[in-house]
DNA sequence: TATGAATGAGACTTCATTCAT
DNA sequence: CATGAATGAAGTCTCATTCAT
């Protein structure tokens, strides 16, 4: 279709240009207003009144609410992978949670579209974003803690999924934790639990 | 139980008699309906629905929806913090981890009210039930693994506070995962956090 | 009936006493309250808190809301009734819709029983009031001005009951227009009406 | 009518085509429920009900249920003002109150909005309505009967305003006689009032 | 005589979403 | 690409009323 063309030749200079601005724009927006008020109270109301558009002008970029929040934290878990990827892995899942923890908002979001989602219907974005999230997370773990076992980092022992699954599950729940009490060292914790693994 | 002896003698005869009867349906219900469609489907009008009462009525019992569903976990909190003292508190912890997991909807709405609980204002009922149940668990949790340490049963080395919160964050954590994969054996799981604290 | 007789007996030093007290406190409280932000605000809960009494207590002298407000009227219309048939009943028919518009609330809850009750239904209290109202005061009046007509001093080709409408009308209509501006000089206005009707 | 010509324009093109439409759908229906059940029963959600919409969706349209109630009557207040001033003043004000008497429950809610709204605070939609109509009637009246002075049909000596309120009082308070007794003759009385004014 | 609890009804505000422009 | 209008859903507050004590 001549419109995929058309779309793709503006994207370069044109017109999408501004649309990735205003997306981005209204992801910061967002992002800001949960870190002060929450979760429920990010309304699109609010957001839209943030970034100066309408209700309907957010809908139309991001085709619902949740939409909109899964969008954030897609987009940071595709950085995210990418950086996890690069280096070693165990090590990158740390950094990096200890990084997020500082985006205000960003370890709120996500705690509460995890929690949400986690028993919402197979069919709601927050459901979705969740699940894809730990099939992506989990597998890339497994791998890396498969390998530090064969170098003799970590103790013969124990699955390499049980401890990714751990892993995970401590970051998450501590996130949750690092909420209510910022004083709380996501990474030296994190680090007590691998230590613990160690040969 | 005597706490249950001492509810069924209220009923019988004092004025919240009905009142104790009403609002355990209307919890049980609630209940119901978040483990049939998730957390935000549950809405006031479905819960009114399946106890054949109007959204005034159990806001007279609850004040409000989130006090409903914290008043929910706050009960079952309660008698948890009881059963986990009567015994040892860490195998405690873990048993009813796993005991709880069971109760169709409950872990569902644990999750769901912690993970946005944890990011709204600090007078919001779901932040307040959040707060109470960390202060509530992690202390009993941070005497036990210290009283396991003196025993010898859990290295020296480790602050029990940080394991305590590890144990907790664990747990959530994987409580979240199990919503999405049932298949996940938790107690094990934690089993195998617990093990590689052993000397 | 021998009830007034024995409600007027117990009255006087029986137990009834402090209810009929209680009565008049409700009774004056409500008015005020009527006074100052009109029929629709004066609540059951506002009236309690004015009297220090709980809104059951209220309902236990009074059946209803609507027993309340139209127990006021009735008993003013009582009072006014004696009051129009001991001397001239024109005269003093102008002589208390006056008066009544000297004391705060009582017009402005006439009007708006009045107002409403007319189409409620047969049973509503403040629909009954509005019809014993009208057929208590229109007889009286329309009797009075036969005979004035008979005496020569209103003109004889007007239909008594027609004039007697029209006054009562025009009264009801002028205490509307003068609780929005009360600078309305209803005695005067009515005075207008009645010297047209002279001969 | 040019106005009826004008609006159908409108409606046929305009964004607000289907608003307008489902607006006079609404007042359509609230006036029946009046009619029926009077004041007080016609609830939002009963005329959402009768116009299958929910109590929201009214209430986007109109506010509040006062809101609602007043667009009815300063519509047929725009539209009698109108008639009113297109011919011989005081005549057209009769007729048009006799004419309106015909439309199940216009007298009603008239009776009821104006009988309440009177003593209601200050930024009340009924009470401003009350003043709003008052404000309007009364004048074009206070001229009209003064022009009919001028042309020797009224006696000199009354002032033209105070004619002019009686007139507007009578009226109402016929109206509220006539809906607990519809025998009367609204007209028939108001021309007694009138004839007894003339020289 | 008076009360607190329970409860339905109603109004209204906020919210997300759809649609036509 | 963005908007205003329309609209259903939901939560919450106030109110009147009933009932058992």
């Amino acid at each position: 279709m001549l419109d995929g063309l058309y779309h793709r030749h503006m994207a370069a200079r044109g017109p999408y240009a501004k649309s990735t601005q205003t997306r981005n724009q209204i992801l910061t927006a967002a992002l800001g207003l949960i870190s002060h008020g929450g979760y429920s109270s990010a309304s699109l109301q609010q957001i839209a009144d943030a970034v100066g558009m309408t209700k309907a002008g957010l809908l139309h970029h991001f085709g619902s609410r949740e939409g909109l929040f899964t969008a954030i934290l897609e987009r940071r878990d595709q950085i995210d992978t990418e950086d996890i990827e690069a280096g070693d892995q165990v090590d990158g899942f740390i950094r990096l949670a200890e990084h997020n923890s500082k985006v205000a908002g960003l370890v709120a979001l996500f705690s509460a579209i995890t929690g949400m989602g986690a028993s919402e219907p197979e069919d709601s974005a927050s459901r979705i974003f969740t699940e894809v999230h730990y099939a992506r997370i989990v597998p890339i773990l497994t791998g890396a803690i498969a390998r530090r076992q064969q170098n003799g980092e970590i103790v013969p022992g124990v699955d390499p999924l049980s401890l990714a699954r751990l892993l995970v599950a401590a970051t998450d729940g501590l996130q949750t934790q690092w909420l209510l009490d910022p004083t709380i060292d996501m990474r030296a914790e994190l680090e007590v639990l691998l230590h613990s693994f160690r040969p």
